[in-house]
DNA sequence: TCAATTGATTAATACTTTGCATACATTTCA
DNA sequence: TGAAATGTATGCAAAGTATTAATCAATTGA
């Protein structure tokens, strides 16, 4: 190991700043300090990171790679860092969690609430970003644990299942679906289709209702923001197969319709995810179980 | 930042010796200095990181995490300091290179050989593990670019499609369907058959073939080895789908008789998988965009 | 050309890390 | 029970590193 923290630190300062002054500003040291600093990185690496540029620094390719490196373990090192003081003051764990495709948080509150109750260690941190690429999210450990329907599982990501929902045809109030007890999927031919996702993915409505029936709708258009196809659909721009259960705040203010798929309705299962390699009692996992078992608790109360 | 890179090797050693006395051995220097070291480590975060247990250490809960991370990061940085030697130096782009699935490198001499006079800073190393688990080899970094059958693809990765295959049905040479121009689905009815893959993946065999035609082999067992599949179809026990291209040196020896699948055969398509996070001229995007290029050019001439 | 901006150098100063010698704690086993 | 073995902690002096102010040198643009 040849260079120190500060090297690296030193790499992401100045890929932000630019300059070397400004870099210096910003980790409140002079000048001076930081250009030995820097010589003292190259000196050690036996190689230039840099190369002048007129009165300016330009990185060479090698010094690229280092600080695409540093940028990637700093704010690993901070977080680590940070989760530390948790832990070993408040005794706390903090587990950052996301929910994938959608944006439904109405059933939070409660659940923070159990989980004071039941575990006042572990401190939830919601990652809003999470929600468009869950599963790099999770791989790249902005996100400790991840809400998501169907079945997104990947190889290094392990699955709780947590709670049974179901798919569910979204219509305005007024469309000529919206009073059926259920439909078909021949009943979405000749209509305007919203959908989330541009690939078909397992477990979904293209899989198990549309391709079997060998139907195609009117019109499909991609919407990448689950809220979006909402305001959509509630706009009468289409319809939509979505997740009833998050989408039941829109359902209770009676601006959309939900109508079953089938006869027999289309289940989907709810899991929560994390990273294989999470020790057996690390603070996600925690989480993930604690979350399986009061929606399974609350469930029962709420159906 | 509180802690330095000694800290988290000094973590990092901690952890695989044992104790402090071997961990300094291994970082060669004395007890005296590791022990002040973890010292001024617990000081700078303001907690501990173990407690005295016997006459030895145990790590607290809150060391436990920071010792994680650290076994995550420092095999970064020496990634990192190893590839700039070769960058700065030799410029050259050292690749970590890995294959799913199939243990197949026949091809590899005399790409390696279009490799060195096509770009000669490119400098490959080959993974073995990636073949296991090959998407999670690539987020976690232990690899940079997987050679995959099918559409492995998922968040975060990215796909450059390299040359066409054919899935064919393996056999014993003296197997009753050897000798077939093609099989039809029907023909595995009566088989014992080999899968590679507990889960049914996109793209491949199961999905394609042999659940479109409704019907089950009479005796379906997962091996996780290709090369392992191949000598218990050689053996006679059975028979299994794999990708003729990766399994033609078996075909050549005779040991082994593929058949298509279906009049028209079914196509399989490799492809070179990247972390999409790789800047433009990466190595592993020039390795990608190579393999692509080189199969192209070399299967007109094989085929 | 001149002032402003940028990084590099020098030498003195301040800080960190290390190793030695040794103290202390626990376990092992005769 | 007590001596040997094994393990960590600490005070202190020496060695090694990092930081600074002041200054230099190069480039840029008015």
């Amino acid at each position: 190991m040849r260079l120190d923290i500060k090297h690296w630190q030193m790499l992401s300062a100045i890929d932000k700043s630019g300059t070397l002054r400004k870099a210096a500003q910003t980790l409140a040291i002079s000048q001076s300090a930081l250009s030995h600093r820097l010589a003292e990185a190259e000196r050690r690496l036996g190689g230039s990171l840099f190369e002048k540029e007129g009165r300016g620094l330009r990185l060479t390719p090698a010094g690229r790679a280092m600080t695409q490196t540093a940028k990637q373990i700093i704010p690993m090192l901070e977080r680590a860092e940070f989760d530390f003081q948790q832990l070993a003051h408040k005794q706390a764990y903090v587990v950052r969690f996301g929910i994938a495709a959608y944006t439904c948080y109405h059933w939070l509150p409660a659940f923070l609430r159990f989980l004071k109750a039941t575990e006042p260690r572990l401190q939830l941190e919601l990652v809003a970003s999470a929600t468009q690429n869950p599963l790099a999210s999770l791989q790249q450990g902005d996100v400790d644990v991840i809400l998501a329907p169907g079945h997104l599982t990947q190889p290094g990501v392990e699955a709780y299942q947590v709670f049974k929902d179901e798919l569910v045809l979204v219509t305005h109030p007024d469309h000529k679906l919206a009073s059926k007890a259920f439909i078909e999927a021949a009943d979405l031919t000749s209509e305007d289709y919203l959908t989330y996702s541009k690939s078909a993915q397992p477990g979904f409505e293209y899989e198990r209702f549309i391709r079997p029936a060998g139907v195609l709708p009117h019109l499909v258009t991609v919407v990448e923001a689950t809220d979006a196809i909402l305001e959509l659909v509630a706009a009468g721009f289409g319809v939509s197969i979505l997740s009833r259960w998050a989408i039941q705040a829109s359902l209770k203010s009676n601006t959309l319709k939900a109508v079953s798929l089938g006869e027999h309705a289309l289940g989907l299962e709810w899991s929560a995810l994390i990273r294989q390699i999470e020790s057996e009692n690390s603070g996600a996992r925690m989480v993930a179980s604690l979350l399986a078992q009061w929606f399974a608790d609350h469930n029962d109360k709420s159906a």
